[in-house]
Formats: structure tokens, sequence, C-alpha cells
RNA sequence: GGCCCCAUCGUUUAGUCGGUUAGGACACGGCCCUUUCAAGGCCGCAGUACGGGUUCGAGUCCCGUUGGGGUCACCA
């Protein structure tokens, strides 16, 4: 059997969305899991989509996640160019080729002919139809005379008029259709440019790509392909539609309605292999129960048969889980790391960088949840909900914390080693000298030195982290707003 | 509208030879742990769209209904 080859063909718009990523992992796994190749095509046809910039943003979404291609417009190949744009001359042979054969044909009809043959259909209340390849059948002395003539045209394809036209689907098996739902498509426009259909099956065949992975849109135009592989008598590939990946029940993710980008996530802060791996699940399943999967091990299970026929809902939750997933399962030192720009952000002041990030790395689902959970070591509020202090585990309320921050107070003065460990040992005899539970002292203790509920550790770590002099003033604070509000 | 395709918990997915207490994950609820909130551990809630067949037996096969998606360009 020959190598496997697989293609990525994207339109550089400046956009990637997830759903033009999770095709391009499934092309690569197709390849890859076969040791075969993965080739990287841009289709730039349409000049007048061209966004600057948009091609490195390819470049880079793939390089991230590891994607590599062996062939591509950077890297060359043995059928380079690798931009359509590049390769247009080639095309028009092609189409030269199938009116010699007598597959295709040149058409004069003009556009406006086209309009009005539409206009007459609906006029007499039938379904807008097909071309009424009223040139199909020109005799040969007339066709060269008008080419002589410099008469504008289009070449055709001559598409059976009975019969059905069928092909084989890796996921959706086989498909068939009455050829007269074919019209006789377009291969090369007026401008002598070929259309994306005609262009799409020649390139194809000239990288000689085995398995065309792409997007269940092109399901309904794969007829006309299997038209064109079959005029030119070429082998045809494995075809393996994808189902979209959608926002809703009704929609398809589209960068109109605003939905996130692959590089609008990561700026959240999403890391690409939790991307990824989420990507990899949406649409597609193992047999088994994993579900976390380094790149290494995709190749290894992976298995384009087993591609989900129905469109998935991006799920933005189950990201956000799997994301969280992949930061817990870092090490210590690698969170903080990827944390610490997000830290200074809004964080200016000297801290014990490594535990505050140790004590966020499990509260931590995106990296932009860091800076609200942090944003109290800087900028502590000047007031705060006082029934914060209540709790009723601990059987603590705002009475109870003053006499828990006054007891306090004095202990962690005498302090000298102000670390997490020095900081409890100082706090703990006074758990048993009071005879209470640890929470009614030192959960009051979190609430002073954050002025919220939800923060990045116990009261302990909160003082170790942001040092000895902010601990004790703002235990200080505490003091005074609950005698304040007592009296 | 014509044609093509799809249909398992709220979401995602397993179930590919017809026989399963219909499995996992996220979300949700509860419990445990606990110096807050998390994380972690345990338990729970929740599904075969509907209607007919075929069969001893249907998530699985067939037909229909409903719902949804795609496509019908000198766009890609």
């Amino acid at each position: 059997m020959s190598e496997v080859r697989t293609r990525f063909a994207p339109s550089p718009t400046g956009y990637m969305h997830v759903g033009n990523l999770r095709t391009a992992l499934y092309a690569y796994l197709t390849a890859r899991h076969e040791n075969g190749a993965f080739i990287l095509r841009i289709e730039d046809t349409d000049q007048a989509r061209l966004v600057e910039g948009a091609v490195e943003i390819i470049y880079d979404t793939l390089k991230e996640n590891g994607l590599t291609w062996d062939e591509g417009p950077d890297v060359g190949g043995d059928y380079a160019p690798y931009v359509q744009s590049e390769r247009t001359g080639i095309f028009k042979d092609y189409a030269v080729e199938l009116v010699e054969k007598g597959e295709a044909y040149c058409c004069f009809c003009t556009a406006e002919r086209l309009d009005a043959l539409h206009e007459e259909q609906r006029a007499a209340g039938e379904p807008v139809g097909h071309y009424d390849r009223r040139c199909r059948d020109l005799p040969k002395e007339e066709v060269e005379r008008r080419l002589a003539a410099g008469e504008p045209h289009v070449v055709r394809q001559k598409a059976p008029t009975e019969g059905i036209v069928s092909f084989d689907d890796l996921i959706y098996g086989h498909i068939e259709v009455a050829a007269d739902e074919l019209e006789d498509q377009i291969l090369l426009k007026t401008d002598g440019t070929p259309t994306y259909n005609f262009a799409n099956v020649v390139d194809d065949h000239l990288m000689k790509i085995t398995h065309v992975v792409r997007g269940n849109e092109y399901l309904s135009s794969t007829p006309k392909y299997t038209l064109l592989y079959e005029a030119f008598g070429w082998e045809k590939p494995v075809y393996i539609h994808c189902p979209p990946v959608m926002r809703d029940a009704r929609s398809k993710l589209s960068k109109r309605s605003g939905d996130a980008s692959y590089q609008d996530l990561v700026k959240q802060g999403y890391l690409s292999p939790a991307i990824l791996n989420y990507l990899l699940l949406l649409g597609w399943g193992p047999k088994d129960d994993q579900e976390i999967f380094s790149l290494e091990e995709m190749i290894e299970k992976w298995n384009p048969a087993w591609i989900s026929k129905s469109p998935a809902i991006f799920d933005i939750q189950k990201l956000r889980a799997m994301n969280a997933g992949y930061i817990n399962r870092m090490s210590d030192e690698e969170f903080t790391e990827i944390a610490r720009p997000w830290v200074e952000s809004v964080v200016k002041t000297p801290i014990d960088l490594n535990l505050l990030c140790k004590n966020l790395k499990p509260r931590c689902e995106i990296l932009s949840d860091l800076p609200d959970r942090i944003m109290f070591i800087d900028n502590m509020p000047e007031e705060y909900d006082l029934t914060f202090f209540q709790n009723k585990k601990f059987k603590t309320d705002e009475s109870t914390a003053l006499a828990a921050l006054k007891a306090l107070l004095p202990a962690l003065e005498n302090v000298d080693e102000w670390t997490r460990d020095g900081v409890y040992n100082a706090c703990a005899p006074l758990v048993e000298q009071l005879g209470v539970k640890g929470g009614w002292l030192l959960y009051p203790l979190g609430i002073a030195l954050a002025g919220m509920q939800a923060t990045p550790g116990g009261g302990t770590d909160l003082a170790a982290i942001i040092g000895k002099e902010r601990t004790l003033e703002r235990i200080r604070q505490a003091i005074d707003m609950l005698t304040a509000a007592a009296a």
C-alpha cells in the first residue's frame, strides 16, 4: 500500500476557529497514525478575502500544537508550489485535456443570459434550475470560430444526464445521488482561473493526497468531485468528512457571531495541549474511557472511522475543566512559570510567589482567572462586608472574629521566621490556650487579610504570602472596623 | 423548496455480531477531608426524539413522522 498522505488546506482569513484546528488535527492524525505525510497547502485564490498576517496565524497555530507538516509553502516539497495562487497556470492544461477528451466544453453564455434564464424559470413558477447546456453540443467549427474571435467563455464539464453518481466516505458510508441533480459545473472561469472545486481536485491529485479530511459542508459537492476524478480517470482519495463544530444546536461556530478563535482562547489563558485534547474528543471517542491524551497517544490511538456523524456543540465549560486538569497536573514550578506574568500584572509588591502559586494552582481553571483572585494583595479594600466573618461551621461571627484577631495580633508580632510554618506555629498554641477549633481562630484571619471569602489559601498561607508588615496592618484594620461596628 | 446527511443523559462520548443493571467525562446535588474557597476521595441525579414494523429479544435492522445540519455560484 502506498504512503498515506493528507493535507490541511485552509484559506488565510486571519481567523483560525477551533473547528478548523480540529480538522487539521484529524488530518494530521490520519497521516501520522500510518506513518504518512501531512501537507499544508494555502488556498488563497480568493484575493478579495486575503488578510495580512493570516498565513502566519496558520503556521503559528499548527506549530504551537505540534502539528508539523512535511511539505508546505515554507518547507517546500516534491509537489511545490503549495500556495494555490502560485499554481494558477497548472489548471488550464488540465481543463484543455478534458475538452480534448470530450469531457468538457467551452461555454459562451454570458452571466446576463444565465440570469435571464433563472428569471424565466422563476417567472414560470419553476424552481431555479441548472444551466440549460446550450453550448454543450455546439458544432466544432463554431466553437473554433468564436474562440478565434476572442469571445469570452468558461469551460464546463459535461455531467452525465442520467444514472447515479456515487462515492464512499469513511464516516458516512456509501452515498448516491441522481446524476440529474448535478449540472455542468464550471471548471475555468472567464478570466481563465479555476473554480475552487476544480483546483482542489487537480491539486489533491498532483500532490498524491490519499485521504481527504475536510468539513462535511463538502459532502454535497463531493459527487462533483467524483465526476472530475472519473473524467480524468484518476484514482479517488478516501473521503473523511467531519461534522461541524457548533455554537449551539442551530448555528456553527463563527467569527461573525463573536465566537472565540483558537488565538482568543490562548489569550484567555487556555493551554494549547488542553485545547487540542478537548478538540480531539469533540466529535471523536476512543473505545475505552481514556480522556487525557498527549499528541503521541493521539497518534497511537487514532482511528478516523470513529469520528462521529453528527454535529458537536462546543462546550466551554468542559474545556475549562480540561484546562484545569492540565494545570493541576503540572508541577508547582511549571505552573509558577506560566502564572508569573499574570500575577505580576496585578501584584507589583514583594510577595512569596512560589507559595502563592502553589496555592493558586488547584484554584485556577484558566489563567485569566488569576488577577481577580489576587487583586487584594496590592489593593486591599478599605471596607468590606463584615458579615464575611460569619461562618456557621466554625461558629464564628463579628464578635468572635474580633476576639480571635486580638489574640492573634500579639502572637504574630513576635514571629521572627515569617514563613507559612512559622506563622502557623505561632497560632497553634493559641488554639490550645483558648480551647477552640482551628477554624474559629484562623478563618477570621483569612478574611482580615483579603477582605473576601474565596482566597488562595488559608489565613496562614495568606500571611506568609503578603509578608509580616501587611499582615499586622490588616489585622489592626480589621480590629478597628469590628470594634467600630460593635459600638 | 429539491437533493444529501444526522438523531444515546443538559453537553460530549461508549455501545459497530440484535441479548448491557445503557458505561465514562463535564455540569448539577450530597457526603468526607479541611485554617476560607478550591483541589482530592466517595455517593447520587440524569439518556436511547416519536410512531410503526421484523424478532423469542431492538439503542442496535427496516419504514414513517418530527426535529436539526449541509448544499444547490464564473465564492472558497
